[in-house]
DNA sequence: TTATTTTTTTTATTTAATAAAATAATTAGT
DNA sequence: ACTAATTATTTTATTAAATAAAAAAAATAA
């Protein structure tokens, strides 16, 4: 039985914790007074003053001039307050996700915005090691073309499939890409010489979302991805939930049909990965597709040239109203509903975001999902869930992983079990 | 949009933090030196000196006398360390559980060890207010009658049934009572003085178990209630789960069977409550013994006299080796471990904690639910969890309820979204 | 008896927050 | 134009609490 370990706040942790405080204020409010500072985090003024010298002085944040809202003005009897703002580009985070034959890298300041990005594509069986070499050789790369001051880069945020032991930077498994105990951390650190940071991809994008997305403010946030698998993650009140073994989130087990549902690839029947991922949706349009051959979704099949259909192909029919897709997609799509129902029912979150197919297919999906939830979930629980889908589409995956780098710096109480 | 609110920790938070520090070891060592105090909390051995100092001022630790265990006494070379140690007597919390048409009291020490504990019952039509009036009088009188000094109470936890609102201490609707928008914390706190905490039942025990039972150290506490209904109670790494709005733990109306499922009181079709709770479980039963008169099941029913069979009954036949009761618990309680299973996939709990009927017939449902949900979960996330029966058995409503006014003793920060 | 070891306490120092006072920059009223 | 009022920020002096370092205490080992 592990012992918890009551750790003694000292002293400069308090400090730590107060800067902190502030930079997230300033990264909700965008500008800010040091009064309305000190109203916001509870600080007296004279410390709200001394701490923002230092962050001045460091650059991280700086004074507006003029007063840019000359409209309120009219409240203004006393003495002006003087806005203080962050300054975006003062740091910049590195974020690089680890995708199945490719990785993007992107560099974000401390925004989360994307400053430039890249992707690299590398053959499915190369050697983890290759990989993370490579990865290193594209940052090294980007840095120089760049020309950013390597003392202004926070850290290197990885998001990787599978199982991530976050605190030792390590990607325990990551079935579709045949990885075992990648050392990803120990790796990057030595190689870069930058504080890295590692953990699930979908759990990164969560992150993501409650500090630099659309979930800022959310108390319990939850992101749904869906692409080859579904999977989840969970921010609460500014607290990645982990689990207690890192594997919280494995949404797409969840079984939703216990009799007689279809095989899935973990040996489970009824798994929710079974109705609603990428390839099953694409499989399902290929069967209706042969079943009907005078069909929008057929004919829009027929005019591709890829071997296999792309989802977009699917979602076109379903857009120009092809039936036999919507009904299709109604009848697959409804579990993700029973599923979100669940997930609402166990964790009651203020806001789910949809990400991956759900966010692509967005307006097909979304009204399907947050309808069957909301009609599911026990008593009014789903009424007040605020479902969205992801406010970084594509860039998901990146601007998540730099998150994670970005996340030590504003908020160091990150861990969690 | 709620807009977070970044308190800046102030010092004197600091001190605080610390003594909870000191006393939450003292709670898991049962005795403990100064040096180790300083060493588990990471503090100064002076800054533990001053801190135990004033905990022996107030009564709260004591120094034990002889060295206690003289076996391991070989080691001691060195100024031999004096052993501090919590005197559970010195302050008491009181626990109110409110059930269907009876509420129980107990008055627990600082180990959550029940002291003294009444058991009070009401008819169901009862006003709440009434029902408030009726606790706060036998509160009254069992204080007086263990003539306990009020100032060393350190409050009141109740512990309600359906949604409630800790902030405010408001019972939201209790569907069971009829009760709606009760404010049992006011009320009570006006009445008694005392500092009132109130929760939902389940919470409570999740709390109880978290802190004083068998979930001590257990990053992730998932607890599972069984009774009229299916409840959960979530405690992360010391952190009570409540969800965004109080909402978190609705296992029982999780959908395990979405086509074809009996109906649930909530509406819905297939919830987890139309399978396992206590009156299907005895309804199913009675079924049986009407289909199968010469089984031991019916045997062991008509020698009942009550109209309506106990569950205990039930469990008798299945333990005196019935197979058709035994069938029957298999078939029910699988959908148990089907909606563990998917609870581990999404929240990967270290531990699981059983109460209610699944605690009261453990030997029977435990090894089927246990089973099921290891062969549910994800790839091996099931294997770790440890799944154990509460360690509190009926006291664990008015336990957990003390508990709710312990925490606020050992461990402030048991606030969370 | 002395050296060593470990625990606990004391003393002096340091850090950081903060209350209170001072200063600054404005509007409103006369 | 001048004064009062108001609000924001900075400075000064104070305070709380943690802690490093030193001292003291209480034992064993040689």
């Amino acid at each position: 039985m592990l012992t918890q370990h009551f750790s003694g706040r000292n002293l400069n942790r308090v400090k730590a914790h107060n800067l902190q405080a502030i930079l997230m204020s300033l990264l909700h409010e965008n500008q800010i007074s040091r009064a309305g500072l000190a109203k916001r985090t509870s600080l007296s003024s004279a410390t709200v003053t001394n701490l923002a010298n230092e962050l001045l002085a460091q650059g991280i944040i700086t004074e507006i001039k003029p007063q840019a809202t000359e409209i309120e003005r009219k409240r203004a009897v006393g003495r002006p307050r003087r806005m203080l703002r962050l300054v975006p580009n003062a740091r910049y985070a590195l974020g690089v996700h680890i995708g199945v034959g490719l990785f993007r890298i992107a560099l974000t300041n401390l925004h989360a915005d994307i400053i430039d990005n890249r992707i690299v594509e590398f053959e499915r069986a190369t050697p983890a090691a290759e990989v993370l070499e490579k990865i290193a050789l594209e940052i090294e790369d980007l840095l120089l073309e760049m020309a950013i001051d390597r003392s202004r880069i926070l850290g290197i945020g990885v998001g990787a499939s599978g199982l991530v032991n976050h605190d030792q930077g390590i990607n325990v498994i990551a079935p579709r890409l045949g990885w075992n105990n990648i050392y990803i951390q120990a790796e990057l650190q030595a190689r870069l010489g930058f504080p890295v940071r590692v953990d699930n991809n979908v759990r990164a994008m969560a992150i993501a979302e409650a500090f630099f997305g659309a979930g800022r403010g959310a108390g319990v946030l939850a992101f749904v991805y869906g692409r080859i698998g579904v999977g989840a993650g969970f921010v609460v009140n500014g607290q990645v939930f982990r689990g207690s073994g890192a594997g919280a989130g494995e949404i797409g087990h969840t079984i939703v049909v216990p009799q007689g549902g279809q095989e899935c690839r973990c040996g489970q029947n009824g798994c929710l990965e079974t109705l609603v991922t990428e390839p099953v949706i694409i499989r399902r349009s290929v069967e209706l597709a042969q079943q009907h051959p005078e069909s929008l979704l057929a004919k829009y099949m027929e005019n591709e040239s890829a071997a296999a259909p792309s989802i977009e192909t699917v979602f076109a029919a379903a857009r120009d109203g092809d039936e036999l897709t919507l009904k299709m997609l109604d009848d697959q799509i409804c579990y993700l509903g029973i599923a979100l129902a669940n997930l609402v029912n166990v964790l009651n979150p203020g806001m789910i975001l949809l990400g991956g197919v759900f966010a692509q297919g967005d307006d097909l999906v979304r009204p399907i999902a947050s309808k069957v939830m909301r009609e599911t979930a026990f008593s009014g629980l789903g009424d007040d869930v605020i479902i969205e889908p992801t406010s970084f589409g594509w860039r998901a995956g990146v601007v998540g992983a730099a998150a994670l780098a970005l996340m030590d710096f504003f908020y160091q109480t990150t861990e969690t079990v």
